[in-house]
DNA sequence: ATGGCCTGCAACGCAGGA
């Protein structure tokens, strides 16, 4: 079986020991982070070394960051969204054996109307105009990452308050519907149904205790990838632990390619 | 209770997150 995990850590330098842990019980195969929030020069390359993982990274100072661990060397490695300049680091795409894998970092766009929203709908659509020939060139596409879009209202704790809301908008909510037609699952959906699954819990007013979160955090397989997917979960016990994250991991599992 | 917390960087508060 080939675990894949996405995990948005809210700082490597902080998370290091909840990284170090929790790579050592789920033990993934591939693991895409996101908000690393430190330069290359600073990642923690030997203590992942010595757990395993190859790391392949694109950071900056403070903010965004990208890493992909993985068990094996990826054979190519992509770090921009082809004709989309962009100072962020927000993309990391690597061509493993099983699959391709593309990490993303979607940008949260503050508020709706706001140059922020503006930039996140535009980064969207270069991501959607590059998505096809990605996936003609890799049929096993994996596109994983924190999407700052919960795809509908069973992924929102309180759909009301949140309506039109950043995150939420039709706006983005539309795109990432757009992104699914090109041919995804969102491999969350394939086997369960109910809403309450959330993996972002606010760190203000006690929101993961009393699940006051919002599923973001999705992990999206070309159709004939998701044919290979075994199951997809939020695992909630990491934001449960002192000094987390405010995202959880999110594990999936396939298939290994024939 | 219409706010609540956390991170990095620099610096003694700010920007940014979602």
């Amino acid at each position: 079986m080939l675990t894949v995990a996405s995990w948005n850590v809210n700082s490597i330098k902080a998370r290091l020991d909840h990284l170090v842990r929790w790579c050592e019980s789920a033990r993934p195969d591939v693991l895409a982070l996101q908000e690393t929030k430190t330069v290359d020069a600073n990642f923690p390359f030997d203590a992942l070394s010595s757990l395993g993982y190859h790391a392949e990274i694109s950071g900056q100072p403070s903010y965004n960051g990208v890493a992909v661990l993985s068990r094996e060397v990826p054979l190519e490695v992509v770090t921009a969204i082809p004709g989309f300049a962009d100072e962020q680091k927000r993309v990391l795409g690597v061509r493993l054996p099983q699959l391709f894998l593309l990490n993303l970092y979607v940008p949260n766009g503050s508020a709706v109307g706001s140059d922020k929203y503006a930039y996140k709908l535009a980064w969207l659509d270069a991501l959607l105009a590059w998505l096809p020939e990605l996936l003609a060139a890799h049929p096993r596409l994996l596109v994983v990452g924190d999407f700052n879009i919960a795809p509908d209202d069973r992924d929102v704790h309180d759909p009301a308050a949140w309506r039109d809301q950043i995150l939420c908008s039709e706006p983005e909510r539309s795109r990432l519907q757009q992104l699914l037609a090109l041919g995804f699952k969102d491999t969350f959906r394939l086997f369960e149904a109910g809403d309450g699954c959330f993996s972002w819990w606010d760190y203000r007013a006690a929101g993961f205790r009393r699940n006051l979160g919002l599923r973001i955090d999705l992990c999206l397989a070309s159709n004939s990838l998701a044919s290979a997917c075994h199951s997809s979960q939020i695992d909630r016990e990491p934001r449960s632990w002192e000094k987390p994250s405010d995202h959880a991991p999110v594990v999936t599992c396939f298939e290994p390619a024939p």
